[in-house]
DNA sequence: GGCTTCATGTTAGTCACTAACATTTCTGAA
DNA sequence: TTCAGAAATGTTAGTGACTAACATGAAGCC
């Protein structure tokens, strides 16, 4: 995402510019009032829009905070790690991977969007659900290269996991940066580097 | 939960009867139909109840499902375990303990559940969403017990995680007992038993 | 058998979406 | 510049998950 700390970018097409409203609009709303209490038909006339417009840009109320392009790096990562290294692993040391390759100044707007997140219950569920995805990926990745496919799902789960609670931790408070904030949430549950 | 394998279980009160209907033609028609194509409207209708009604045994379309007297275990099984252990560990193991202490005869009600669930992307997410609770309150033991907040929280999010994922497994296939697959998911995040 | 309480029904409304169709705004080529 | 086709937006109408307020019926208790 080409997002600035404020969530707006440069606008080029009209698509664009509404798209940047949206967001701008709707992460305001959230952090004051909260997401719950915060209604798409709201979002939008504060863009000054209609509430058709939004579910136009995003498919759920959700996704304005979800939509995110990391999965296929994440993916791409695990798969570059070696195939010798056992699953569990080969999850870890490419989540790790990844997130390095993350560019620093994009870190407050992620900040601003994981900590919304971190702080609804109803969205650290679709948040689940939108790993699911990058979960399946992983668990075809390893598969593909002779995992079995359960310990498969298990380490691509338990992975994700790890990786989206140092995400929370992370946005909860204001300081560190996020590369290592997931190194140190990957340690907790990944011992020995072997 | 007092469920047999078809849902039912002997009525006392009329609140239960009807909670009874309600459970059985729910997880009849999420089988038949699947659950995003059933409606809240027609699960009361089978069950001979108002939707109102519904709504006043489960809060959620979701609960039907999802109600489960498992975390209190849980969390329980995971206070037990000695203080000394590193919280990633005390919760691998507590996690083992509790399912361990299970009872089979209510395997085929639980895996008639958690497969409509696994087959759900909506519900996956609401899975998630009420671990969440389990993940607090085994997070607060962790901590009260000396571990870093940061720590406890990687902790617990994935070793349910790793749970989840390998009580998902065991239900799509007809085979092997709930607690073989839950050891078996946990060993594969947890390499060494130290 | 009357009285209280609990389970249920009724009605009306909000909010997240979706579908079908109409209208405006761009944009690129003549 | 102009004008057609595409892209973005608006309008209307509807479904489904819930919620609130109020009314009614049936259970259980004395």
């Amino acid at each position: 995402m080409t997002t600035s700390p404020d969530g707006s970018f440069r606008p080029r097409s009209k698509r664009e510019r509404t798209l940047a409203a949206l967001i701008g609009a709707g992460l305001d709303l959230f952090e004051r009032q909260g997401y719950e209490a915060t209604t798409a038909a709201q979002i939008a006339r504060t863009a000054g829009v209609t509430e058709m417009t939004f579910f136009r840009h995003f498919p759920t109320k959700a996704h304005l905070l979800l939509d995110d392009p990391y999965d296929p790096v994440l993916i791409a990562a695990v798969a570059a790690r070696p195939r010798a290294e056992r699953p569990f692993l080969r999850a870890v040391n490419g989540v790790r991977a990844a997130w390095r390759a993350l560019p620093e100044p994009e870190e407050p707007a992620i900040r601003r969007r994981v900590r919304i997140v971190a702080r609804t219950p109803s969205l650290r569920g679709e948040m689940w659900r939108s790993t699911g995805e990058t979960e399946r990926s992983i668990v075809e990745q390893l598969v593909a290269d002779g995992a079995a496919p359960e310990a498969a799902r298990v380490a691509a789960a338990s992975v994700l996991a790890a990786l989206v609670a140092g995400l929370y931790s992370w946005a909860e408070r204001d300081t560190g940066t996020l590369t290592d904030a997931i190194d140190d949430a990957l340690d907790v549950i990944d011992v020995r580097h072997d």
